[in-house]
DNA sequence: AATGGACCTTGTGC
DNA sequence: AGCACAAGGTCCA
């Protein structure tokens, strides 16, 4: 291990007690007040006070159990920096710290009165630039499941599929593993008897579409180039280039992947910060916070699914993403304590109590008592002009 | 094209 | 204790 190191950074701009808890990485383990997990073949720490993130980091002593071995950077000279000196550069791609998160929330306090109620509860909230892979299989292990199942699900494929990086006392530590190693023909019924149910056959099949079927590199294809990955090279293709919307379509031709799950991997795993992931719990908020229809259906369409993000983006503007998993995590009920606790500043109530008189929260009301089921249809409609959209929007009024 | 069920298993609340 | 129900949905008929 090396010895720890620190990075200047305040609770508000990056909180990794919520962000590492909320339902987008599952791997990450608390040992005594210090968060561990693998991230790209090396065991990494951190620990956080007011001030400071602090962070080490241990290697494999064999470093060729790593799943990329060659990917550590190199000096234009072709020189090989030492592995260590990459972490720092590492966590500042991993939690995205280019940007200014104070500067983002006040933003969407702004345009939106109720993030302006929920987020000072919840600050410090980041979305993770996480390896596309793991995100794809994670949240395949996320349908209809909860978040402690999936931790345990995914630690289950580190630990018979990962290769070994290294311990932290008795735990051992494994990296993800990479989709050939999930190819294999008994990993499905190995994995159904580990109790990963229908979603067995899902990791298979799309652990096979992606090392087989697609070409070198698809995945890293679809990764926002405005949001490079990390130690990924961009393939240059002579294609039209990519976007958020085509990375979705792309997505859902894989094996257990919706429309859900392909913008939780467009999200987190390729960087594209307008996807929406619609979930049950952002449909409750859809409706119980910003007055959108109450569906008869328990199951809503495709083209409601679409509305929600669509609204969203509205209000939030393209890191859209980002604001959903505040107040996401708000709506978390291993959160709950948190969000009715009495907050510790005073001044914070009434703040909220000047916002009720202010003008945005006026509009807003305004715009939302507007919104019902058909309201919506019609407004997922309206960002296009096209002919085949005008058709469609007559049908539904029919 | 849209809608209703089935689906594995575990955690949670009553 | 034991049972119903929900869980960061997707697939198929």
């Amino acid at each position: 291990m090396s010895e720890w190191r620190k990075l200047p950074l305040s609770l508000t701009e990056l909180c990794i007690d919520t962000t590492l808890r909320c339902g987008q990485s599952f791997r990450w383990q608390k040992i005594d007040d210090e968060w561990n997990c693998v991230l790209h073949g090396r065991l990494l720490s951190l620990k956080q006070d007011e001030s400071f993130l602090h962070y080490r980091v241990a290697w494999p002593r064999n470093a060729s159990s790593s799943r990329k071995p060659t990917s550590s950077p190199k000096a234009k000279d072709g020189i090989e920096i030492k592995q260590e000196d990459d972490t720092e550069a590492l966590l500042g791609h991993y939690f995205s710290l280019k940007h200014d998160l104070t500067a983002l929330y006040d933003q969407w306090s702004e345009s939106d009165p109720n993030f302006k109620k929920k987020a000072p509860k919840f600050t410090g909230i980041r979305i993770l630039s996480q390896d596309a892979w793991e995100t794809l299989v994670s949240f395949i292990c996320s349908s209809n499941n909860h978040i402690s199942r999936i931790s345990q699900m995914v630690h289950k494929l580190c630990i018979h599929y990962g290769p070994l990086i290294g311990h932290i006392g008795d735990e051992a530590f494994h990296d993800f593993p990479s989709p050939q190693a999930l190819t294999g023909k008994s990993v499905e019924t190995h994995l159904r008897q580990l109790g990963f149910g229908y979603r067995a056959k899902y990791i298979v099949q799309t652990a096979m579409a992606v090392s087989m079927q697609k070409p070198e590199g698809w995945l890293e294809s679809l990764i926002n180039p405005d949001n490079p990955g990390w130690a990924v090279v961009s393939i240059p293709t002579e294609d039209e280039p990519i976007t958020y919307k085509r990375a979705h379509e792309e997505l859902l031709l894989l094996s257990g992947v919706g429309p859900k799950v392909a913008d939780c991997v467009c999200l987190m795993g390729l960087g594209w910060s307008e996807a929406v992931p619609v979930d049950t719990h952002v449909w409750q908020i859809a409706q119980r916070d910003y007055r959108f229809g109450k569906a008869k259906t328990k199951t809503f369409s495709k083209a409601m699914y679409h509305s929600v993000g669509d609204h969203f983006r509205q209000i939030w503007g393209p890191q859209a993403g980002w604001a959903q998993s505040v107040l996401f995590t708000a709506n978390l009920k291993s959160f709950a304590e948190q969000a009715t606790a009495n907050p510790e500043p005073v001044g914070i109530t009434v703040d909220i109590k000047q916002e009720a008189e202010s003008e945005s929260m006026v509009s807003a009301k305004k715009r939302q008592a507007t919104a019902s089921i058909e309201q919506i249809k019609v407004e997922y409609d309206e960002p296009s002009n096209n002919r085949r959209i005008s058709r469609k929007r007559r049908k539904i009024r029919s």
